[in-house]
DNA sequence: GTGTTGTCACCTAGGTGATAAAAT
DNA sequence: ATTTTATCACCTAGGTGACAACAC
């Protein structure tokens, strides 16, 4: 599993949202699904104060998250290797809505991780992979305006808000490397 | 395998936005693909003169269209059977233009064929299911006023010629069974 | 105070038939 | 004369962060 467009994510240190990863080494003609979950880093909470995540309260026994389902699952190894694959339909939340929603606690630490899972053959051989660099810290809102400045400049669903800082030649988005991540539910779009 | 909605296609004589098919009788751990192409019911053009759809010119050979890979494929039995399935997303067009698109004859008249084939496990099984009551003739632009209206009436996207309608007080959709049958290409939505 | 929720304007993305212009 | 194409206004559908109101 090889983790798409890496220096972009290196350049936000995360929380882009133009992630994308290719799979190779799959049998072509066997049926693979494909499933993402988020695993708790750390137990405790954390919180922005003066520009900076800290660690906050107690250590908790924190589980790691539901499963969501790639769309295209099921499919033959040869669909998967033949194009990048998305994430971009994954929806995040707090609270349990009913849907593919997954929950997440809030002001928590998490990394993604990927499951490749054959199926409907005999030997259901898993398959798991995890990238560090896409960790997040997941939040209702945003605390660092450089991770907002990345996400409107980055996201075309964003655009108005680029425009107006465009128009108003107020300040420009930053080029410097953020040193926090995080990310708001239902916002963890195109990994 | 059933087509839902049957009185709507019988109403509208065809033609209709709303069609959806379900599948009984799968194994529902067996692997299947869904695909639709359009089998032509006569060898002649079609005229609309004076209000009705007559046959013009001379026969020619006509050989069927590409298929149409149902986007959830390949799938469990148990995902076909699980919710009435609909080949909304199938494009249809009278050139080459590269992609999912399936090629017609404009002013050609065609029959909609769904096939469920077993793929991935030894025996691969084909069925076949054809719905005489969902012919139509493939056009580039509306012959008949009554369809146009219908059309109007049951597609969500066509809501502003509605309110168009509605505002202006000029004439009801018409109730009657309309006596022609056709759509434009790409307009074969929600079938 | 801190964290959360709902609403909003503003986009992207794309599905409609109407219409005028062009092709045949 | 007939058929096709390109463009258009107008929708549906849904993804953005901003912001004010709310809950704790």
């Amino acid at each position: 599993i090889i983790l798409e467009d890496a220096p972009l994510w290196q350049r936000f240190k995360e929380v882009t949202n133009e992630m994308i990863i290719s799979v190779t080494g799959l049998d072509p003609s066997a049926m693979y699904s494909l499933l993402l979950d988020f695993v708790p880093t750390d137990g405790h909470r954390w919180k922005y104060v003066n520009g900076e995540w800290v660690p906050a309260g107690k250590p908790e026994v924190s589980s790691h998250s539901c499963v969501y389902i790639h769309p295209d699952s099921p499919n033959f190894g040869a669909h998967w290797m033949n194009a990048p694959i998305s994430f971009s339909k994954v929806k995040l939340t707090n609270k349990l809505n009913g849907g593919g929603q997954i929950m997440l606690n809030s002001l928590h630490k998490y990394e993604p991780q990927v499951h490749i899972v054959r199926v409907g053959g005999a030997h259901r051989m898993v398959m798991n992979c995890s990238f560090p660099e896409t960790q997040f810290i997941a939040v209702t809102a945003y605390q660092n305006e450089e991770i907002t400045a990345l996400k409107i400049k980055y996201n075309p669903f964003a655009k108005a808000f680029l425009d107006a800082k465009e128009r108003n030649h107020l300040k420009d988005v930053p080029e410097a490397i953020p040193e926090s991540q995080h990310v708001t539910y239902s916002h963890l779009g195109g990994w």
